[in-house]
Formats: structure tokens, sequence, C-alpha cells
DNA sequence: AACAGACCTGACCATTCAGTCAAGATTTTT
DNA sequence: AAAAATCTTGACTGAATGGTCAGGTCTGTT
């Protein structure tokens, strides 16, 4: 606790742990993304992340709670970016920018969102309250903020719900499809792709919902 | 070979066989969609259609061509839909129609739907060639139709493959994450929600290319 | 330097699970 | 009715895997 800042390599105990525990995180998405709860070994995300398989027992006492770790941390980084949407914004502003951030974490966080998508596809066993609570909660203020649109005349009107799903969906998709995408696409979506994909979904989503989107750049 | 039509309970034995193949190939159908290819255990998949487990493995010699066989299945489903996607119809007909018979699909196929986006995120290791071949061609076809839209000046000018992509992700996002959707709704979608939802995708997304829809029904 | 506590790991164990097999039942053919 | 083919199944096996543990190493404290 002496100093705090300084050499960055060794670090206090505390610090070196969750850098440890970190780096095993990391390891531990890929492999669930890749795999699946199932069919992750403790063996493969050891070798990921080049750690004696025991060691992972050391700081995450068995596979379940490892995993609930790794949704856990997702789930914070899915909170963040739900905090783009800002409710106070024009629809405009408000809908390009949370699309655009979704949009950005398909592509940076491509191993978590699977490991959303598999979480939830297979029942959402760890993540059932959250579901339940926070996500119900943030999705019920964000329907009325939508609603309140509609009943101003800012947009058309449509079930505000369906239009979650559909900015949920399209971007997600970037992430979980992201091999059949490069396969038809011959190799990852570059910079400029990227660029053009999003501003596409956002003009397409807009104008389905009787904006006219002032230009993306 | 004798009568065709008949007692229907018995049948020929090439009937028998493949009916039994079916029941098993149902079973691990959900069984792969809710566990996933590395979760499920062939014990589930006995269980799940009543047949003793050392059955299984006399209609599929082993659990990997069990899912093969079950992706196969899925994927000629998924092709007899795309051919409601009619190159030669107005635009507006041609994707109201291909959206609702993917919204269908979600609807009817759930766990046919989850095990092809669990297939595809954990790397196609089945189906690649299928990506490669078949699904190319088809996306490849679709993409010319919409650009001479585009060039007719039917619809806006936008990148053709962003939205085949987005067509998909929004519908086949009510197949796998289905349990979301049901977890915030309380309940799985009714009739009229089905058919809202319907309604409000193919809008959003025919007015977001620029064409205003005729009525939905 | 000695000690204590946190951290690391190779070897091991118990369980689970895909796949086998041999013997029996059933249906078809001769 | 006998023989042959197909189908069914309980019991078993070998390999993989989650998890344990005893003993070692490193780091900070006194």
């Amino acid at each position: 606790m002496g100093q705090t800042e300084g050499g960055e390599k060794p670090g206090t105990r505390a610090e070196m742990r969750e850098e440890t525990e970190r780096l095993i995180l990391d390891a531990a998405e890929e492999v669930f993304a890749e795999s699946g709860f199932g069919g992750a070994t403790m063996q493969a995300i050891a070798d990921a992340c080049g750690l004696p398989k025991a060691n992972l027992h050391y700081y995450f006492s068995n596979k379940e709670k490892l995993y609930r770790r790794v949704v856990e941390r997702i789930f914070t980084i899915w909170l963040e970016a739900a905090g783009s949407f800002e409710t106070s914004a024009t629809p405009d502003v408000a809908l390009r920018r949370y699309i655009t951030r979704k949009m950005q974490l398909s592509r940076e966080h491509r191993f978590g969102s699977k490991v959303w998508a598999n979480e939830v596809m297979h029942g959402a066993p760890i993540i059932q309250d959250y579901l339940e609570t926070t996500l119900r909660r943030w999705t019920e203020t964000r329907i009325a903020v939508i609603q309140g649109w509609i009943d101003a005349g800012h947009i058309r009107p449509i079930n505000p719900r369906w239009l979650m799903y559909t900015i949920w969906a399209t971007t997600q998709h970037y992430a979980d499809f992201a091999h059949q995408i490069e396969t038809l696409n011959d190799g990852p979506l570059d910079e400029a792709q990227w660029q053009d994909a999003t501003e596409t979904v956002c003009g397409i989503l807009l104008r389905g919902i009787g904006i006219d989107p002032g230009t993306g750049a």
C-alpha cells in the first residue's frame, strides 16, 4: 500500500491476483465462446492462458464459478453500453449512438457476445435473475421513452419492443455470426466495411421508424 | 412394395426405420439446441425419445454423425425457405414474403435455428463447406438481385450484403433469443404478437430501404 | 535470517460419458 | 416351420475430464 504507482510489473499482491484472474477470465471467455459451456474443458482454458490446470482451480474453485464470473463480466460491459442510450436526447441522436456503440461492441467483444448468446440460447441458467430484474427494468424504461417519441410524433407508431429486439439482433449478429459473415466476405471486415455496415444499419433502422437520418459522419 | 398405402402403423421395414430415425433426430435437435454439442449427452437424447442409448448407436454410429444429420436436415429447411425469396418479384413482395417466411421458421423451428446458430458460432466445423458453396452462391445471386433493384431506382442505394444480414439477424433473433424475449414478455408470444412483430419487422426494413410498404394483411 | 502466508503445480482420484458387445426378440424370407 | 436377417437392449469398457491434494516455491514481514 506504500507507493501505489511504480514498477507496474510487480505490483501489490492484490494487483497481481487481479491480473492473473483477468488473464484466466480472458482465456475462459474465448474458450467458452468457441466451445460452449459443455464443450469447454478446464485444460483448454489452462492451455489458452499458459497456466497449469490446477492453478485455475486455485483462483476459481470450479468450472461453473469461472463461467459465472465470465458471464457477469460480460453483463457489466453490456450495461455500460446500455448507458449510451440517452433517454434525454432526440430519437435520432439516441438511437444512432446506441446502435453505433453496439456495433462497436460486436467488433471488440466478439467472444463476450457469443458467450452471452450461448447463455441465453441454453435457457439462461446463470443470468435468469439479471434478465428478470436489471434487463427488464432497463428495457421497460427505454420502451417508455420510445413510446414518448411516438406520442410526440417524432417517430412512426410501432411497438417499441420489436424495435429494441431489431436493434439487439442486428448489431449482435455481427459478433455471433462473425464466422458466417467472414466466410461470405473472404475474411474479416475491414475498417471501411465496419463503418459502412454501421452506417447502413443506422440508416435502415432510423428511416424504418420514420426518421430522416442526418449525415453519418 | 405390394400395397403402398394401408395400415400406416406397421409400414415397411424402410418406413419404420425412417420413422425411428426421425424420432431420434427430433429429440437430438432439441437436446443439441438446449445443451450445445459438447453439453449434449447421448443418454439425454435417448431419454428424450424414450429409447435405450444403445439403440441410438444402432441407427447413428456415433454422436458426431448424429449431429451432422441434425444439421443437414436444418440446412434443408433453410434452403426451402430461401426459395421464398422470389427473384422475379418486386422488392416489396419478395422481401415481405421472405421476411414473413423466416419469422414463421423462427416460430416453428426454434430448435433447428438454435442448432444452426450454435454451429456457426463455434466456427461451423460441420457446415463450413455449405457456407462456402451453397450459401455463398445463394447470397451472391440475391445480392445481385437487390443491386438490380437499386440500379433501377426501386430501393434506396445501400450495400445489399448488410441488408441480407439485417434480415437474417432480425428474424433469427426470435428463435435464438426466444428465452430472453419470453422472459421480458412474461411468457411466449401469442398469435397476435407474432403477427405484430412480423409486420413491424417488415415495416421497419422495407421503409428502411425506401419502400412504402403496402398494407400488411 | 527466520517465519508466515500466499501462490504454484505434478500427480492422482472419482465420475461421467461415448461407444461396444453379446445375447435375445422380432420380423421377413425360404 | 426353419433359417436368416434385422432390430433391441442391459451390461460393460476405455478414455476424458472436473476436481483434489500434498508438497514445493516465492514474497513480504518481523
